[in-house]
RNA sequence: GCGGGCGUGGCGGAAUUGGCAGACGCGCUGGACUUAGGAUCCAGUGACUUCGGUCGUAAGGGUUCAACUCCCUUCGUCCGCACCA
């Protein structure tokens, strides 16, 4: 007899024992095939949240399941340590950022332990550390000598409540992505990451990830935006200047009217210089900077523009065409100006309607006429013929694009463009958790790298923490001034540090080497263990993270640091955890669990009363992964309950199977052992199918449900001890994955060694096949009857045994069979009129 | 506006290649055991029904012997991007 089931023992006891034994510690081994499972590592807030618990349980299914079926499996963990929150505690509670994380990742550490996942935890890797930061400063360097890193002064991204910069991606309709409070525009000398060199690798690449979802791929291939047109240059007379746009709609060139030109051009200054109405011009350009960056690139937002008096030719026609500052044109994309076509931009059409502007027609649909006077919105249809358009009228517009780029390129005044939305990466932020930008500002010799030999830069602690204050480390007397590294004179170093996105986009490389002091890690390691074979985190991060790291492992390959391209060959992306809770209107509502709403669960408290293993058992059980998972408690009772009646299963088979062998005669079985071996071995095949090729965890286990519930018939009757052996070891060996303290427990009991350490079930297909199949009757396409027939029946014998059935008969009686359609093993239909 | 999901009992969900809709779990109902049950075990549980059946996978239409599954239209809902010229 076996004791009660006691999770709160038993959980313990066996992670400890793991711990002592070293039991997921892995090397390179090339006998077996590697696996790399990996889940985004947290950022240490101090406390798990149901996400987590949701993320590493899938996770460790993943890691336990592919170990026992023979592969050399790395399954590591870490935390993305730098960031905002432990400078917030340290502005408000004056704790030190680097106690208040490292006392988080402790206690985050425990919470791990206490799910009993299978972490190589010699492996971990703290982003905030020296010798990880260390490295992190020297890829900066590294991509600073490629040309990668520059810095420019530019119209950046901030945040007044964080007191930085931000990249775009970190910007979230027009809010903070960590605060959510408004973005202004600030002009700033920041440092970037040119991401955009590999804008068309990003994009083509796409292609090469079969396993990501295609979700995520769309959200890339829009964020990237490549879109290919014409930039052509447009003289401005009275300036002497030259004016250049780029447009997708070439063939629309013909109508252009006016140009239309940010406030922040370039040209708008020159033309103040000239132009009488300067005044006006700047003071409308100073209205439309003093507008939010949600205000201003709302497509709602009412179009203005002021006419600056001063005009441009269109090259192709020699049309004069008014020059225009408005508040609709983006800056920074393009040339900051675009070619205004009314008849053909709806965009346009109200700016022109609005102030009055010339309209040309240039396109209408093929065998209609278009009459301007009739039109009361832009023709903005993707095909017709050009009209008023010199030697191109006539010509099918999607001819025309072409034939209108080719004529500009050969006269000069243009050619072909590919755009695209993605901008580069701003990295520099002003804050103090970060990585130091490894940079020094000499008064002689201008911008130096710090020498290698000198890395890592240390955060200093002399630092004042003040709400809003720019830059923590300019604080600091003993951080600023330095010497230069080429002349030796005085210098001071840069004060921001970098984006927490580049620490958290190379560290899947570092746990595949994570001791070295020489490099960032070792080419040998990160070509055996890397890329990652399977991914796992949150939808958040599909174009933040898994961009950058894409971006990373590109420029790495090129500097010859590895060689592959991708670095996530699969991604599952896992739905959030979601509760119900009654709002304050009183309706029962379902929303991602979190604090404010107050429909938290907590991870420590579910552990503490009903272990670790039904924690994780619900959470794989109650939703496909990718969904959304709707919490439950009376679900979390059901998971605990059907552990219970594992245990006393494998109780009640427990005298079996100690005297049972493991190979024996099969025919020896009676019926019912028959039967219940069907069961265990269409189990085997369908958990294994579920595991290894579908992510379906929650049928898997209701697989498993199932043979457990076939099981019971044998608690009150004798059963074979062979088949007792055979079933209740491959039961624990099942549910080792998903409860691995639970089948440890009990495999102990029963059996030598670590259920962990044992390899995967494979099924016997000849315990599967069935003597006889019921297969249905239909008539018409509808079921009226069942009948056992032979298994694997031929179609003939089949219509003909249908055809024979009284039932069939009986309904089709007076009838003519127009036809007989059967399908082996699963059902015969008649048809009668 | 553009792009991508999703829509199945009272609830979470299953149906993998077009072939028995509702596996498994929750909840509920009844029974057994019991001093007791919020433990355990057994049975039932889509709706309607004249008990023959009929209807049923967001709505409508289509293809097919056969549709949750394929095609068209519509609606609802969630997510991403959004004045990108």
């Amino acid at each position: 007899m076996i004791d009660k089931y006691s999770p709160q023992e038993i959980e313990k006891k066996w992670q400890d024992k793991w711990e002592a034994d070293n039991a997921y510690k892995v090397d390179i081994d090339n006998s077996k095939p590697k696996y790399y499972a990996l889940e985004m590592f947290p950022y240490p807030s101090g406390n798990l949240h149901m996400g987590h618990v949701r993320n590493y349980s899938i996770g460790d299914v993943v890691a336990r399941y592919k170990t026992m079926a023979g592969y050399n499996v790395l399954h590591p963990m870490g935390f993305d340590a730098f960031g905002m929150p432990a400078e917030n505690a340290a502005i408000s509670h004056g704790v030190k950022p680097s106690d208040w994380t490292f006392s988080n990742i402790k206690n985050m550490i425990r919470q791990l332990k206490s799910m009993g996942l299978a972490y190589d935890w010699d492996r971990e890797v703290e982003t905030c550390r020296a010798d990880y930061y260390r490295w992190t400063q020297w890829l900066f360097e590294l991509f600073y000598k490629r040309g990668l890193a520059y810095k420019k002064e530019a119209s950046v991204n901030w945040c007044d409540k964080c007191g930085t910069v931000l990249a775009n991606e970190q910007v979230i309709e027009g809010k903070c992505w960590r605060c959510d409070s408004d973005v202004q525009k600030k002009n700033l000398a920041q440092w970037f990451f040119k991401i955009t060199d590999y804008a068309d690798e990003l994009l083509a690449d796409l292609e090469k990830l079969p396993g990501w979802p295609n979700r995520v791929k769309t959200m890339q291939e829009n964020w990237i935006g490549r879109s290919e047109g014409l930039e052509f240059e447009l003289d401005v007379p009275e300036l002497g200047e030259k004016l250049a746009v780029y447009t997708t709609r070439p063939d629309t060139a013909f109508g252009i009217t006016f140009m239309a030109l940010a406030p922040e051009h370039p040209l708008v200054e020159k033309i103040c210089k000239v132009s009488p109405k300067a005044a006006e011009i700047k003071a409308f350009c100073e209205r439309v900077h003093s507008q939010s960056e949600i205000e201003r690139t709302s497509s709602e937002s009412e179009k203005e523009g002021i006419f600056t008096g001063i005009y441009c030719i269109n090259p192709f026609n020699g049309n004069k065409a008014q020059i225009w500052v408005t508040n609709y044109v983006l800056a920074d994309y393009g040339t900051g100006a675009i070619m205004g076509v009314p008849s053909g931009d709806q965009r346009d059409w109200m700016f022109a309607t609005k102030y009055g502007i010339d309209i040309i027609l240039t396109l209408q649909p093929e065998g209609q006429q278009l009459k301007l006077e009739e039109m009361t919105a832009a023709y903005v249809e993707k095909d017709g013929e050009l009209v008023n358009s010199g030697k191109f009228t006539g010509m099918e517009m999607h001819k025309a694009m072409k034939a209108i780029i080719e004529e500009a390129e050969a006269q000069g005044f243009g050619k072909r463009k590919v755009n695209y939305r993605l901008r580069d990466w701003l990295i520099s932020r002003q804050r103090y958790w970060g990585a130091p930008i490894p940079v020094i500002y000499c008064d002689k010799c201008g911008e130096q790298l710090v020498p290698e030999e000198d890395l890592p830069v240390l955060l200093p602690e002399d630092v004042e923490f003040k709400q809003g204050a720019l830059s923590p480390l300019s604080t600091s007397k003993s951080f600023n001034e330095c010497k230069c590294p080429k002349c030796g004179g005085h210098a001071h170093r840069e004060t921001d540090t970098m984006d927490t996105f580049i620490c958290s986009s190379w560290y899947y490389f570092r746990y595949a080497d994570p001791h070295n002091d020489k490099l960032p890690f070792d080419r040998d390691k990160v070509n055996y263990w890397n890329p990652v074979d399977q991914y796992i985190g949150g939808i958040e991060h599909a174009i933040l993270h898994l961009l950058y790291s894409r971006f990373f492992t590109k420029v790495l390959r090129d500097a010859k640091m590895l060689d592959f391209d991708e670095p996530f060959t699969n991604l599952m992306t896992q739905g959030m955890v979601i509760k119900g809770y009654t709002d304050k209107d009183g309706h029962y509502v379902k929303a991602k669990m979190s604090k404010s709403l107050g429909n938290v669960v907590s991870p420590e408290e579910i552990i503490e009363k009903y272990g670790a293993d039904t924690a994780r058992l619900f959470i794989l059980f109650a939703s496909p992964v990718d969904r959304d998972l709707d919490w439950s408690d009376e679900g979390v009772q059901g998971s605990f309950r059907f552990l219970n009646r594992v245990w006393r299963i494998i109780d009640i088979f427990s005298e079996a199977i100690k005297k049972g062998s493991i190979s024996y005669d099969v025919n020896s079985l009676n019926a019912d052992e028959v039967e219940l071996r069907r069961i265990l071995h269409k189990t085997i095949k369908k958990v294994t199918e579920d595991l290894r090729d579908r992510f379906a965890f929650n049928t898997a286990i209701s697989t498993l449900m199932e043979l457990v519930n076939a099981m019971h018939v044998f608690q009150s009757k004798p059963i074979n001890p062979n088949l007792a052996l055979e079933t209740g070891q491959a039961l624990l060996k099942m549910l080792a994955p998903f409860v691995p303290h639970i089948a440890e427990e009990l495999w102990s009991h029963l059996f030598e060694g670590s259920v962990y350490k044992q390899s995967w079930v494979e099924f016997d297909s000849t315990a599967i096949v069935e003597e006889e199949v019921e297969i249905v009757l239909q008539i018409n396409g509808k079921v009226r009857d069942r009948v056992k027939v032979p298994a694997n029946l031929d179609k003939s014998a089949i219509e003909k045994a249908a055809l024979e059935l009284p039932r069939a008969k009986e309904l089709t009686e007076g009838k003519k069979i127009v036809k007989v359609i059967a399908v082996p093993n699963k059902l015969v239909n008649i048809v009668a009129k």
